[in-house]
DNA sequence: CGAGCGCTTGAGCTGATTCAACAGACGTGG
DNA sequence: CCACGTCTGTTGAATCAGCTCAAGCGCTCG
């Protein structure tokens, strides 16, 4: 069981750098010849925290990981969800430390690689290296879209522009079931990504399940009407930069769910 | 002068980058060597636009541009500034096209490199490659603490967090006088930047006068009381990853992680 | 001199917060 | 098996931070 998780390591990578770009044989063949340390992780247990220098990087392989900041009065900001095959902490291969702490929000099992296993891969791969510096640029992308939705969108727009960037991550990453994908998320934790109150995405939650956007119960989130949605939130999903979404149009609107 | 003002492309990459880590005599003769064209920007004037896919990579010489994205509303939400030795748009070195625009917004002028030379460079002075993924690296931590910023700290403290970066930005690179630096910007953008309305600005603004703890007047900002502006902000300058604010702050050693 | 831009101020409004209480689901131990 | 505490979701009421609208002021520049 345990070796084969280990195999996950490099299925994951390659499932998650093709989705953004071009992978060679050759390139996919080393990713999956990584061999790396499977851990799982408790619920609320964290793996980094601010002020570690760690020398490994972690690939999610189940379950679901944040990147946050716990301030002093003792709310937190959650800056970034990470779901299975993203590759959270990369930017330990070439900074000094740590900014903020990385945590599971749900019993999650992750991949550690060392960095000199992939500083290895790297330089016998030029083109694997292109692919992991365009991944932490793609991250890039994705937090200024946060901050984009967290700074000037109204509670219900900027809702409905985190559920479809969540469902569009899962959908490409092939892990939507037709217009639903998991989200193991209390509405506090929904409320510390956002920037909201646990009362206000309550709220803000109950108007759009009334009418008739979204779904979330149990830990799934499902999308009952992701055109409206999305023209709610002014979602665009290029800035994902996944190839899977790349045809989605020019303006908001993706064609037609489960074509 | 225009010759002269090609050298300070080079000159601008060694400053940046040599703050943000070690460069070698060989590394900094490689930069220097660096040719591009040097372009005057007018205020207001965009170098970029979404979608663009550009083969150039841009240095600020002089003057300040941004990267923002403009909403349906008409408003804009500024996702960061850049200001003289700052490369934005460092990201297309690798990622298909530009999900926002980059202009300047006042006169300013920039470099352009070509990503070719660029490639050429990190091909042959691997460290050059690892200090400029760095680079984007350190843009993205940056990214974060705005993003946190702007989802959960009030008014005052927000606006506090901003001032505290771009004072310590500016003193990184030698470009702060005793304890003021430029910051030509107006209200109203300071409010795009912050997600706040003008008149909000302009009133949070008083507060931090009068209450003896930032000047701002032409265009500069001065940091009247730093200690108690960074307490209020909650400021730690670490995220900024540069040497020369390397001891600032309540120092946490790092620790090392993994295994 | 007038025009325009940026700053300032006031008043009223609304979106989001806090506090508090309660209901249902779940798991644990007696 | 039930009793209990805990955790999550739900609701109401009062409050507040920040927004909008609107007017006026003081530059600077043509």
């Amino acid at each position: 069981l345990r070796e084969e998780a280990v195999f996950m390591i490099g299925k994951a990578l390659v499932s998650h750098l093709s989705a953004i770009g071009d992978l060679s044989r050759e390139d996919a063949d080393a990713l999956r010849g990584i061999s790396g340390e499977v851990r799982t992780l408790g619920k609320g247990r964290e793996i980094f925290r601010k002020g570690d220098c760690p020398e490994v990087s972690v690939v999610v392989l189940e379950g679901l990981l944040a990147r946050y900041e716990t301030r002093a009065d003792g709310g937190r900001q959650i800056l970034s969800f990470y779901f299975p095959t993203d590759v959270p902490s990369l930017e330990t291969l070439h900074i000094d430390y740590l900014d903020d702490d990385l945590g599971a929000l749900v019993d999650s099992t992750v991949g550690l690689i060392r960095h000199k296993v992939l500083f290895g891969l790297m330089d016998e791969q030029p083109n694997l290296l292109h692919l992991i510096w365009r991944m932490t640029l793609v991250q890039g992308a994705i937090c200024r879209q946060w901050m984009m939705r967290n700074s000037s969108l109204p509670a219900h727009a900027r809702m409905a522009h985190l559920f479809c960037e969540i469902f569009n991550r899962a959908k490409a990453m092939g892990r939507s079931t037709g217009n639903s994908c998991l989200l193991p998320i209390t509405q506090e934790i929904l409320g510390n990504a956002l920037g909201l109150s646990a009362v206000h995405v309550n709220r803000t939650l109950q108007v759009l399940r009334d009418s008739g956007l979204v779904e979330m119960k149990g830990s799934r989130l499902t999308i009952v009407d992701y055109d409206q949605l999305a023209e709610m939130a002014m979602f665009d999903p290029r800035y994902l930069h996944n190839r899977a979404l790349a045809q989605e149009g020019p303006l908001v609107r993706p064609r037609r769910r489960g074509s």
